[in-house]
RNA sequence: GGGCCAGUAGCUCAGUCGGUUAGAGCAGGGCACUCAUAAUGCCUUGGUCGGGGGUUCGAGUCCCUCCUGGCCUACCA
């Protein structure tokens, strides 16, 4: 018996979980039920994340704690996690004594094996809020374009990347305040020591060779850079013992959580934290997703070794979700949240199927097709697998199951062997290749019903041991494949125990026949899903309207009245808390323009090349950064709202004439400005 | 610009070490069945394996090159 502990990524306290989430939690739930299912001890354990600059600041702008907001959170997210059915062994908290206590211990054998460097670092400094302000709280101009209001880190209109202290005009998003430079003592964590140890273990095994080679193109191939790990006050995080008005970076205690998570479990449960954390026998698999690899592969590993605990046996790292073969989107809808999907009706181990049907160990991206769902869930589960009891459960409602378990040409002994390649594609993590098998069986089963006719045997009172005969056949064929699939479909396990009156415990079961016991009356096991129901969950997860129509007239799962916005949009760009003055705003001459050309910039990324009309033979030529969210000709003649007095800007393709004006992101999701019916070129907005 | 990965049927994908006539599921077409949630079974249409070149007795597979898409990285506006 294996000794196996595994942890989900932790996630943000900051954003409610969605369906992206859900891949890796479904992903990991279905491979600890496994393990579990065949006899290994496994231990599944994950917390929320709590710490970082992003929570501080949300607080803040709601006016309370950053505990309180934690709080709901983390009750949001068991919440969601329970209706998926994903069975954590224990939910923590990196804002838990626990995790501090770890924190300090991890510092101190970090420290003591010299990894830790001090060093002074130069940041831009909010001198109202007080605070040091990460780069993605930094405003300005950008270095090289000049572009306004750009992040601290890159320019979107360029593309540049640059450090905050680049910036002309910078300001703070927090205060509107100017940001002065000022130096702090940061501590930093010397990798490059450990080296020669990364380029070993990243070889091991614990990693898919795809990543491994990325490591060494990436990382590994130069000296590794020291890896800043403090954050001076005030920071929402835990205080550096030996290090005072200095806290950990969230990177550094979140993975640690994992150890605090098992730390509680241990304490709840009456475990030993060593034999889980420094312990030859238990198998260490994190599940994380591509975007947090190296934190995982280069950062932890260092930290474990140096802090002498046991290395992950494995990280497990998939790729990302999309829906109908794009991004997610809110303005589409496929942005959905787990809650909407629990609250749409749709069985959640449906989801659970989908996506074990669709993943692989590799780290592609996995679609999430809502026809190919839909598809797949009443043509799979409902048409080959619960249909099998569906069929002849009634047959033998009075008779129960044979005694004698039947000759059935040997279907039952082929798919119990079959069970070995199953499992091993469980272990692999290679659901997709699991599914196709247990669906084949699957078929099979059904052919063996077709060929058998019980429902001919039924009109024949002589023929009623037959009957019984076949009926016992296509149930433990049913019951077998209900086993294989009990790591995704655990409701399903148990639904069928109670109908064959034996409960389904361990994948053994796929390896003898069920006799004798009594079948319970059928009912529905699973209902077909209707495209209406997944296109109700899309619409509720829709949030703003793509055209004109009024958002009243879509009511979001909450009810008639309730616009499900949340606060996202106002988390990604805070508020500016800078006031400015009546005249600084009719300072930019707004005005209304029609569209009377556009064109694709061939050799631009980005841009597309507008000619605006302001009346008359008023023209302006504008490059916009549109062309992933608009075709030229659907611009063409419609009405916009343009900055008619900006510095024209000399671009690669031509001279930019202004700017017009759009909401969202960026990419995809961009949102132009319009003006309602009546509007004319050329009239001021005010 | 540099690096990595991918491209196989309408869709989603298998395809081992280079080895017979390139497979499956879904979708499409036909037939059968009527127990089952319009479920199931049988038959069937459909491919220049992104293009081109090369190595080889033999290439989806190996090499070169080009095209397309994605990711990483650098730069330009």
């Amino acid at each position: 018996m294996r000794q196996i502990l595994v942890t989900s990524a932790l996630p943000y306290a900051n954003g409610h979980i969605h369906l992206g989430h859900l891949v890796e939690y479904i992903q990991t739930d279905i491979w600890v039920r496994f393990q579990r299912l065949v006899g290994n001890r496994c231990v599944f354990v994950c917390a929320d994340d709590t710490h970082g600059t992003a929570i501080s600041i949300r607080a803040k702008q709601e006016g309370r704690s950053e505990e309180a907001v934690i709080a709901d959170m983390k009750a949001a997210h068991e919440r969601d996690f329970a209706g998926f059915s994903v069975s954590f062994d224990n939910y923590g908290s990196t804002n838990s004594p626990s995790n501090r206590a770890l924190c300090n211990e991890l510092w101190q054998k970090i420290r003591a094996a010299g990894l830790v460097v001090e060093k002074s670092v130069t940041q831009l400094f909010d001198p109202v809020a007080k605070q040091f302000l990460a780069d993605r709280y930094v405003r300005g101009n950008c270095p090289k374009c000049g572009a306004p209001d750009q992040y601290g880190d890159s320019c979107d209109k360029c593309g540049a990347a640059y450090s905050p202290t680049d910036l002309t005009n910078p300001v703070s998003a927090l205060s509107g305040a100017t940001p002065e430079l000022q130096s702090s003592p940061h501590w930093f964590i010397n990798t490059e020591q450990m080296h020669d140890f990364l380029a070993t273990w990243t070889r091991s095994g614990a990693l898919h060779e795809d990543v491994a080679n990325w490591l060494a193109g990436a990382f590994l191939a130069e000296p590794l850079r020291d890896w800043d790990v403090s954050r001076p006050a005030p920071y929402f995080g835990f205080e550096i013992p030996d290090a005072p008005g200095n806290y950990w970076y969230v990177w550094f205690d979140a993975p640690i959580g994992y150890m605090a998570s098992t730390k509680d479990w241990c304490d709840r449960v009456g475990e030993k934290f060593d034999d889980w954390w420094r312990s030859d026998q238990t198998e260490i698999h994190h599940f994380i997703g591509k975007d947090i690899t190296y934190f995982h592969t280069l950062f932890w590993p260092v930290m474990l070794k140096a802090a002498g605990f046991t290395l992950p046996k494995a990280v497990h790292i998939h790729g990302f979700l999309t829906v109908n073969g794009e991004k997610m989107s809110k303005s589409k809808g496929t942005f959905i949240r787990a809650a909407t999907y629990l609250q749409s009706g749709l069985d959640p181990h449906y989801l659970r199927y989908f996506y074990a049907s669709k993943l692989t160990p590799k780290l592609d991206n996995l679609d999430l097709g809502l026809e190919d769902f839909v598809a797949k869930v009443n043509g799979d589960l409902v048409g080959k697998v619960v249909n099998l009891a569906s069929r002849t459960a009634k047959f033998v409602r009075e008779t129960g199951l044979a005694a004698v378990y039947p000759d059935d040409g040997g279907l039952f002994a082929e798919a119990a062997a079959e069970g070995t390649a199953i499992a091993e594609a469980y272990e692999a993590c290679d659901y997709n290749q699991a599914m196709r098998r247990i669906m084949a069986l699957a078929d099979r089963a059904n052919k063996f019903v077709d060929e058998r006719a019980p429902w001919t045997l039924k009109k024949d009172p002589s023929k009623a041991a037959e009957l019984q005969q076949v009926c016992t056949v296509a149930l433990n064929l049913f019951r077998q494949l209900v086993v294989y699939l009990a790591p995704v479909m655990p409701r399903l396990a148990e639904q069928t125990g109670e109908l064959l009156s034996s409960p389904i415990g361990s994948w053994n079961e796929t390896q003898q026949p069920l006799v004798g016991t009594a079948v319970n009356e059928y009912k529905h096991l699973l209902s077909r899903v209707d495209m209406k129901q997944v296109e109700a969950m899309v619409e509720a997860s829709r949030e703003s309207a793509p055209s004109n129509e009024p958002a009243a007239s879509t009511p979001a799962a909450g009810g008639a009245g309730t616009w499900n916005d949340d606060r996202s949009a106002l988390d990604a760009e805070p508020l500016v808390a800078d006031r400015i003055t009546i005249d600084q705003f009719t300072a930019v001459d707004l005005r209304v323009a029609r569209v009377i050309e556009a064109k694709e910039v061939p050799e631009a990324k980005k841009l597309l090349q507008l000619t605006l009309l302001l009346g008359g033979d008023e023209k302006r030529n504008v490059f916009a950064g549109i062309k992933a969210a608009y075709k030229p000709e659907d611009l063409v003649g419609r009405l916009v709202v343009m900055v008619a007095n900006l510095e024209p800007r000399q671009m690669k393709f031509g001279l930019s004439e202004g700017m017009v004006t759009a909401a969202g992101p960026g990419g995809p999701e961009v949102f132009l400005l319009g003006v309602d019916s009546g509007a004319k070129p050329g009239q001021r907005v005010h």
